[in-house]
DNA sequence: TCAAAAGTGTTGGAATTACACCCATGA
DNA sequence: TCATGGGTGTAATTCCAACACTTTTGA
């Protein structure tokens, strides 16, 4: 759900407007983007959480974000903070939902664009760190929610954000995201279980997917100390 | 998906801090919400917009919205903008999406946070004419929005409000939202269509609806020049 | 040869679709 | 009595859920 670009404003009543305007006639907030980054690591879903190296909220653990420029879109920001946090670029981006309680933030009014992000742990190694962390590490969602020290509300956006995927999982093709390019349905078949939090029967399962005309055979197979699996791949991206 | 207030931060940690904060050290951009009012009226789903009576995009249509206040939650503001714009209190409202393209207001930088709100046709009555407002009116949706020529990016915001609207009608309880206390199940099936774009078999609407348990008999009937209807009243609000 | 994971069909019940006529009322 | 919308059932199809054993490989 990408925004455009708006449509040119009328110029001659836009630059008269502008002439006169002073943006500080309204008080502003702050605005950040929160990201959940979610992948799949040892038949698990994990969060990416960074340990605050500072004030507010020391020592708690928050999702990788910050303030917003001025000069980069909502998504943009989005991204950048997932680069410079996670060191991670080109994944699966959506807009979850904007957090904006008067008290959410102790410093100042804060409002908070959270984002969640879906990569295959192949893409995700290991957590950058910077000046801000002081540390950093991949919560097992949902298992691990509810014994942690959270900063801020995130929790909370870290509740909506598994709340969406999994609604989102049955009618949008989104699990390929938590995967690697090609993968077997039984790898397939664990993301939804490991998501949704409850076994599936693999003989419906597999039926399922064949026929839903989203993966196509990859004409590989993946080789272990057992039969061999045939390898897929989904079809868009 | 209401937002709950934050965990209260460590008392010590922050008053250290707070002593020291700067609100200015990152830019912070205006944000405004803004709210698409959907309601059905003649058979047709209507939106609010209203005429913006100064630059910029003098003369343009734009929903009804503006600036958040600093000590209110922004589904707070939302409200607040559609009780002053509208008239309208105390309806179904949840957020839809946040746009915040860098350049979609010509004043500076503008986040809107994008609401959407259900009203029954008798809770809208005419719209509130404000100092903003040269002219306020419903439009047919989707029919005229492609004949109007609006401010900022709000047709993009109409078309998402709509597309979720569809999305949302198969399995959220929200079509009596559109609809007064008691209705009659060819009006409930109006609204279905209305909002759906196409034409659904009577029958099967009418079995559906019944056995979902959403519905109760109101015990009454609504009468016209024809066979008398059964009212009834949607089970949750 | 054994362990481990891959792969494969059928059946019963539930849900969904398509489809057309009679009913009750007020004018 | 007629116009108007209200109200009703059945059959065919498709979808979904439950269920267990054989196959292929590497160690």
């Amino acid at each position: 759900m990408p925004a455009r670009p708006a449509a040119p404003p009328d110029p001659h009543d836009d630059a008269e407007f502008l002439r006169g305007y002073d943006p500080d006639i309204y008080p502003r907030p702050s605005v950040t983007v929160d990201v959940v980054l979610l992948t799949i690591r040892d038949g698990a879903l994990e969060a990416l959480v960074i340990k605050r190296a500072n004030p507010p909220y020391k020592g708690r653990w928050a999702l990788p974000g910050g303030f917003i420029a001025l000069d980069e879109s909502l998504d943009e920001a989005a991204r950048r903070k997932l680069d410079e946090e996670a060191g991670v670029r080109g994944i699966f981006l959506e807009q979850l939902y904007t957090f904006g309680e008067p008290r959410r933030d102790p410093r100042t009014r804060v409002i908070s664009v959270a984002y969640y992000a879906l990569a295959s742990a192949d893409r995700v190694r290991t957590a950058v760190p910077t000046a801000e962390a002081a540390d950093a590490r991949f919560l097992q969602i949902p298992g691990e929610l509810d014994g942690t020290h959270f900063a801020f509300d995130h929790k909370k956006i870290l509740e909506v954000a598994l709340e969406r995927i999994r609604g989102k999982l049955e009618y949008a093709p989104i699990a390929f995201q938590l995967l690697p390019a090609t993968f077997t349905l039984t790898e397939l078949q664990q993301v939804y279980q490991v998501v949704l939090g409850h076994a599936l029967d693999k003989r419906n399962f597999r039926v399922r997917m064949l026929e839903s005309g989203q993966i196509e055979d990859a004409k590989e197979v993946r080789r272990g100390s057992h039969r061999p699996a045939k390898l897929y791949r989904f079809k868009g991206r």
